[in-house]
DNA sequence: ATAAAAACTGACCGTTCGGTCAGACTTCGC
DNA sequence: GCGAAGTCTGACCGAACGGTCAGTTTTTAT
């Protein structure tokens, strides 16, 4: 062949492929089926091969979750440290996550697993990707309380209950494979929330 | 030994044992750790013997997580098909989810690992739990939507918000090892909940 | 006391799976 | 064309684990 190989280049391109096959095991058969055997065999090499990839599973594995999350990570981290209100911040924040969340669907059939996967391998990685998704809303919500736009509350637990009712949509999203748009389900958590965090004076003002 | 033996009574003493020597396992070690040796060596009798009570370790996995959870269970099917109304309904729940969780820190790092443990049995088994959870949640709010106290929402969306978020606050709680009083959390929840769901006239009479 | 019945034991088996490595194969430089 | 360097292979290994069962111990009934 007088393609280029050995390169750099041809490499990353070899273990994004292992990283598909990893990927497409993942969504046809669930995890218990991504053995080191299996994934070569759906790459199309032997089993020796991944392991010149990688160093073990577990690297494997976390290589996988990174490009995966990746581009949501970004995108959310974007929205988080932007320059507009509280409000509309919460509102971007949910509707990217539920929208990255239908584009690429089978991708995300394994972050919901993701805790599984977490504990399968080393532990404590995940929580700090999910520490940084907290910590980041947490701002956002402290900001809208300083701003006198949210009522003063618990940023850190407020963000948490947040996050988790975005992942709960997600969720119900998937299994009732719901033909909803994803807009709809966005405002509903993002309107919640801000009523839920309207300070009493807004209320008394009443909505528009 | 003059004591009965032989007895349905004395079984379930030693079917306790064996569940306690799971949980105990679970809670110190983690899940990986559950191996029906080490059940067997933590109970203080053979692996063998372990298999005269249970005829798997799938069957033993989900009579542990039906005894720790059936309390639970029912005391939340009480709060749902009780007699109060919505709000305190729901205030109620989430009281007793994060109480029950105080009382019993131990099993609960259990329960918040139920999917994986789910998962490694028979799949399905937990969303049936869950499923009636997010029922009763949600009828308990198609309720209040028709008596005019909430506005009108996806009731079994909401539901789903609404319990994952207690989920979360659990979660914060024993990550935190938070001394947070658990009421404190409880109402926190709920006030979102309840202020995001009031209606729009509500909210121009104004609250409390 | 004794024998039948019941309870218990732990060595053993089969399987699965992560990881290795000696050798086969391919590419490259000359 | 040829040998060296690099790449790939898959049979093999050892560890871990769920589950079994022939044999031993304990309990019970007489």
């Amino acid at each position: 062949m007088a393609s280029p190989k050995n390169t750099d280049l041809w490499n990353e391109f070899k273990r994004q492929g292992i990283q598909q096959a990893v990927i497409r095991l993942m969504c046809r058969e669930g995890l218990k089926s991504v053995t080191m055997e299996r994934v070569a065999q759906e790459t199309g090499i032997a089993k020796g091969t991944v392991y010149l990839h990688y160093r073990d599973k577990q690297e494997l594995l976390e290589a996988v979750k990174d490009s995966a999350l990746a581009p949501l990570t970004e995108k959310l981290h974007e929205i988080l440290v932007g320059a507009a209100s509280p409000e509309r911040k919460l509102r971007a924040l949910v509707l990217r996550y539920l929208t990255y969340f239908d584009e690429k669907r089978d991708l995300f059939r394994i972050l919901l697993y993701e805790r599984e996967v977490t504990r399968v391998m080393g532990e404590r990685y995940q929580t700090d990707r999910y520490r940084n998704l907290i910590d980041g809303t947490a701002r956002v919500i402290r900001d809208g309380v300083r701003k006198r736009v949210f009522r003063n509350v618990d940023a850190r637990h407020v963000a948490a209950m947040f996050i988790e009712s975005t992942v709960a949509l997600m969720n119900q999203r998937l299994l009732d494979d719901s033909p909803r748009p994803v807009e709809d389900d966005a405002e509903l958590v993002a309107d919640i929330f801000l009523a839920g965090l309207a300070p009493v004076a807004a209320r008394r003002r009443g909505a528009a």
